[in-house]
DNA sequence: GGACCATTTCCTGCTT
DNA sequence: AAAGCAGGAAATGGTC
């Protein structure tokens, strides 16, 4: 393979391994705050979804409409080949297929189930949906934005309360697909990349700006796999942090198809409720809640559901009736006390190892601070307090009712810059010494 | 159940 | 033009 041909189709393979370009954050955000249907949000996250993943933005759209539509005798376009698994007999192959020249996504049946991403889950419920003729509008929305790793998650009863009608089906297919695939993918993805890299080292510049992100750890077998790729700064992080994952082995690692990158979720782990330190789990929760009434036919994407609706102010109710099991299965306990927004921020500007170059002091003793990734500190934020929806706009704005309360003062002229002020505690030098 | 706190959300206007 | 800042207003979730 040439170096061309692989730059030619990095986001094919980086769409199998990352998720965090995101392009579709204003159609979802506004999805999320009520100025989309939820219909057109069918559309768009997955549109956002697959954005993220390849340079192919109707594939997967087309799939779910196709099986919306679709009422004849076709072929589905995902549907399992008859023949055996093509790639599970392949140990050296797991998220990404070589043909003669390129690398090419594979399909959910190509893969272990905890190896899925939510383009793949999207797929799997798309075939399930059509090979027994279900009516989509039994759906939970909360079944459309989780990837393998949380789908796997899931308990039997929590299945079958999710997809209702579909339930068992469902889970009997999620078990044979288990069953099918008992190759240990990440892992050898996990090899594989860096021998990729390894061969194509121009790789990790061309990763430059906000497309894409490789991820800086991978799991294998419920451990994660540090980065070791030797990149820093934005592109990725190179490996402080490690978490252990959830119990069964599987993390769940960031919901939000636009939010932070699940690696930098990782890395600030001592920040995130999913993590260990927090004992609690992150979630969207909120996805939960949007339960889309759609029939096939109503997929139909009209114009005038494009304008923007008008949502009252202030935050939005968490949960609605017909959700709550999803929730209990991810949700522990309520926030902890003491984890305030300046809290948070200050915690990232203690750890500067793990901080992944969010922030960063611009004045240590004097308490003055730069952010460096607003929209990506708010997404953390936004994580840890199960708000998919969090902006940094959103986030400076009670970042200023800090400067009432002296807690932060202004730093006038300069942009992204604040200042802790004399009611804040804990980033101070000495206090730091005194607290260890 | 209500008061209160700490945000969250939306908004308009302004500045960089 | 886009992004960020400022701050009012109204709303929510959690705690007490």
């Amino acid at each position: 393979m040439k170096t061309s041909d692989f730059t030619s189709h990095t986001s094919q393979l980086v769409s199998t391994f990352t998720w965090a370009r995101p392009p579709g954050r204003r159609i979802y955000t506004d999805l999320l705050t009520g100025r989309i249907s939820n219909r057109f949000f069918f559309c768009c996250s997955i549109q956002s979804d697959l954005m993220s993943a390849s340079n192919d933005l109707s594939s997967i759209l087309t799939d779910a409409n196709w099986t919306m539509y679709q009422t004849g005798t076709m072929e589905h376009p995902l549907t399992p080949p008859v023949t055996a698994l093509p790639v599970m007999r392949d140990p050296q192959l797991t998220n990404i297929q070589f043909t003669s020249d390129f690398l090419v996504p594979l399909k959910w049946y190509q893969l272990a189930p905890q190896c899925w991403t939510k383009q793949n889950v999207l797929e799997w419920i798309s075939y399930n949906i059509e090979e027994s003729k279900f009516d989509a509008s039994m759906l939970s929305m909360a079944s459309c934005s989780m990837d393998g790793s949380i789908l796997c998650q899931l308990s039997r009863e929590t299945l079958l309360s999710m997809f209702g009608p579909l339930g068992e089906r469902m889970y009997h297919s999620l078990q044979d697909q288990k069953a099918k695939s008992g190759v240990d993918d990440l892992s050898t993805t996990y090899d594989l990349l860096n021998n990729l890299l390894d061969d194509f080292p121009e790789f990790l510049t061309m990763s430059g700006g906000d497309d894409f992100k490789l991820l800086s750890t991978v799991i294998v077998n419920g451990e994660e796999k540090a980065n070791d790729f030797g990149i820093s700064g934005d592109k990725v992080n190179t490996g402080g942090g490690l978490t252990p994952s959830s119990d069964n082995g599987y993390e769940s690692g960031s919901t939000s198809p636009d939010s932070l990158d699940s690696s930098n979720s990782r890395m600030l782990s001592f920040l995130n409720p999913s993590s260990p330190e927090y004992g609690g789990s992150d979630s969207d929760a909120e996805l939960s809640n949007l339960h889309f009434p759609l029939s096939a036919k109503e997929l139909k994407v009209e114009e005038e559901e494009f304008k923007p609706c008008k949502r009252s102010r202030g935050r939005p109710r968490k949960l609605s009736r017909g959700s709550e099991y999803f929730i209990e299965a991810k949700k522990n306990k309520h926030t902890p006390r003491g984890s305030h927004l300046w809290e948070f921020i200050r915690d990232i500007l203690i750890h500067p190892e793990q901080n992944n170059g969010l922030m960063r002091w611009e004045d240590r003793r004097e308490g003055v601070f730069k952010f460096l990734k607003s929209e990506a500190v708010a997404q953390l934020w936004g994580q840890r307090k199960k708000n998919s929806s969090m902006t940094y706009e959103k986030l400076s704005r009670a970042m200023r009712y800090y400067y009432k309360r002296e807690i932060l003062e202004r730093v006038d002229g300069r942009r992204l810059v604040y200042k802790f002020g004399k009611n804040s505690s804990g980033w101070k030098l000495g206090e730091m010494a005194v607290a260890m």
